[in-house]
DNA sequence: AAAAGCCCCTGGATGC
DNA sequence: TGCATCCAGGGGCTTT
């Protein structure tokens, strides 16, 4: 998927165009990763009041409840004033007064969810447990650092877990710990203060560049403008096994954590 | 409580 | 060309 700053793009392609938009259809077609839990038909003379995003994430706040959205692995997000015909994996469509919004995911581990409110039992259950906004200032290297020191993981897959910090996935995890000058595999407790402040830096650094570039690492990424993807960021180490570093020449080294790749440099990567 | 595995699903790349 | 296998941006759930 898509991980924060995809998302992050997403939302910016289309909140303040669909902002102010009354609902006029939903159409739910195959089953995402769970039940909208709403007749599709119920959102219709709804009212859009904005689109935020918590982790990977996209909320959007209805004058009546608000509906989650994540796009899971391969999901994408199309606003446009009209829509062209549906195609193979295009699950959920949203026509409004300002124009309709489409989901197509071709794994379908994507969601839309709807919620009463975002203290609603389903919204409690997918939001409830999410760590803090790298982008945010609730995100500095003292509370990072104490967080680490109670995990005994492997800190790349605490970075993944997303209850410390929420929106690395796999990719930016990878280059976050390179930057950070950190091995993926060193517990996460075994982090020093310096070290934490350190990749809390990387972290930040990572995904405001990644969003500021207004993409992505991804191959096949697309905003909801429909702007083609390609890789905006040179990747350091993620893909690139065997690759010389770009910073020492020595090949860049991929593992396995978690059922995940992980991609790292052994010279400048400290356990 | 935390960690490790297991799935959900489709499609593209690779190998025989 | 055909078929099997492996891998892919995630993350909730179950089991240790």
């Amino acid at each position: 998927m898509p991980e924060l700053p995809e998302v992050e793009v997403t939302r910016r392609s289309f909140a303040d165009r669909i902002a102010g938009a009354t609902i006029e259809s939903a159409w739910l077609g195959k089953a995402l990763r769970w039940p909208l839990g709403i007749e599709p038909a119920a959102l219709a003379g709804r009212r859009v009041q904005g689109v935020r995003r918590r982790g990977k994430y996209l909320l959007v706040d209805l004058d009546c409840g608000l509906l989650l959205l994540h796009l899971g692995m391969s999901g994408s997000l199309i606003f446009a004033p009209s829509l062209p015909p549906r195609a193979l994996h295009d699950h959920f469509d949203l026509a409004t007064s300002r124009g309709a919004l489409r989901l197509n995911d071709p794994r379908r581990f994507g969601a839309v969810v709807y919620a009463d409110s975002e203290d609603s039992p389903q919204a409690v259950k997918l939001l409830g447990g999410l760590g803090v906004e790298p982008l945010e200032s609730g995100f500095d290297a003292t509370r990072f650092h104490q967080a680490l020191k109670r995990r005994n993981a492997a800190v790349k897959q605490v970075l993944l877990a997303g209850d410390v910090v929420v929106g690395v996935g796999n990719i930016y995890a990878s280059e976050a710990l390179f930057l950070a000058g950190i091995r993926p595999t060193t517990r996460a407790s075994r982090i020093s203060r310096p070290r934490a402040a350190k990749l809390a830096a990387a972290i930040r650094d990572v995904l405001a560049r990644a969003v500021s570039k207004g993409g992505s690492t991804l191959r096949d990424f697309s905003s909801a403008q429909g702007e083609a993807g390609y890789f905006q960021l040179e990747a350091m180490v993620y893909d690139r096994a065997g690759e010389p570093c770009r910073v020492c020449a020595t090949p860049v080294r991929c593992i396995r954590q978690g059922q995940r790749s992980t991609y790292y440099c052994p010279h400048c990567q400290k356990p």
